[in-house]
DNA sequence: TGTCGACCTGG
DNA sequence: CAGGTCGAC
């Protein structure tokens, strides 16, 4: 499948895969392989020229948010403030993706308080040891009740402290008290406050979850990088960024 | 309501 | 220490 992207609506695959957002892709020369939805992706870009398999065209404009114009995000969150008003130019193409709101809660809510090597192979060995096999050698990203399955051998997957935040939202999605149809139904103040009450979910993450996967652009995720920027920029006369 | 230490694991 | 959060003051 083909996709042309226009110059006014850019999309960066490499800038957006690396940005942070998504923890399952990897790069092979040129080529970009990573697992959404249950199967295996590939996606080559040249240019305003992106090729790509195992998704249909709906789901990959769907997947990099390609529908939204981009730079109104931009003109609401960057424009009142000379400090970082320079940046969507600097990151011209990097896109908000809009991944399965499940998978990225699990997702953040691992990567809490690691480092994104870490991240990646956490999730990683879970979806070895629990996904379900798809095409190649790779595996899904389990559902809840193959994560409870497999709830004596979680620990190989190093998850330190998360795994019993991850075995009781499993839990919870299970039995019911954790309801995400209705979760991407509410407005940003509902979806967070909602999120908060998960155990192992707090300001950040709830954040990210929104942004990434429920299409909340006022959500703006503060993470230490962030923090330290922010501090940088307004405490004396240091360059920024 | 705001601050502070503990927390799994890996580099 | 690392892309935080929880529970106890």
């Amino acid at each position: 499948m083909k996709y042309i992207l226009t110059p006014k609506n850019f999309l960066d695959v490499a800038l957006t895969l690396e940005s942070g957002q998504a923890f399952r892709w990897q790069r092979h020369g040129d080529i970009w392989t990573g697992v959404v939805k249950n199967k295996v992706c590939r996606i080559v870009q040249d240019g305003l020229t992106v090729r790509f398999t195992g998704f249909t065209r709906e789901e990959f404009i769907e997947y990099f948010d390609l529908r939204l114009d981009i730079s109104e995000i931009y003109e609401n969150t960057f424009s009142t403030h000379a400090e970082i008003r320079h940046l969507p130019q600097k990151y011209n193409g990097l896109r908000i993706m809009h991944q399965d709101l499940y998978e990225c809660m699990l997702s953040f809510m691992l990567a809490t308080n690691t480092s994104i090597p870490h991240i990646k192979s956490m999730i990683a060995k879970l979806s070895e040891l629990c996904g379900e096999k798809i095409a190649g050698g790779y595996y899904a990203f389990p559902t809840p009740e193959r994560i409870l399955k497999s709830r004596e051998k979680l620990c190989t997957c190093k998850l330190g402290y998360r795994e019993r935040y991850i075995v009781e939202i499993a839990r919870r999605i299970v039995d019911g008290s954790i309801e995400l149809e209705k979760i991407k139904c509410m407005d940003y103040e509902h979806a967070v406050s909602e999120l908060r009450g998960v155990n192992g979910i707090g300001n950040k993450v709830s954040d990210c979850i929104c942004l990434f996967a429920l299409k909340h652009y006022e959500a703006f995720p503060i993470d230490r990088h962030i923090l330290d920027r922010v501090c940088r920029a307004y405490s004396s006369d240091n360059g920024f960024p």
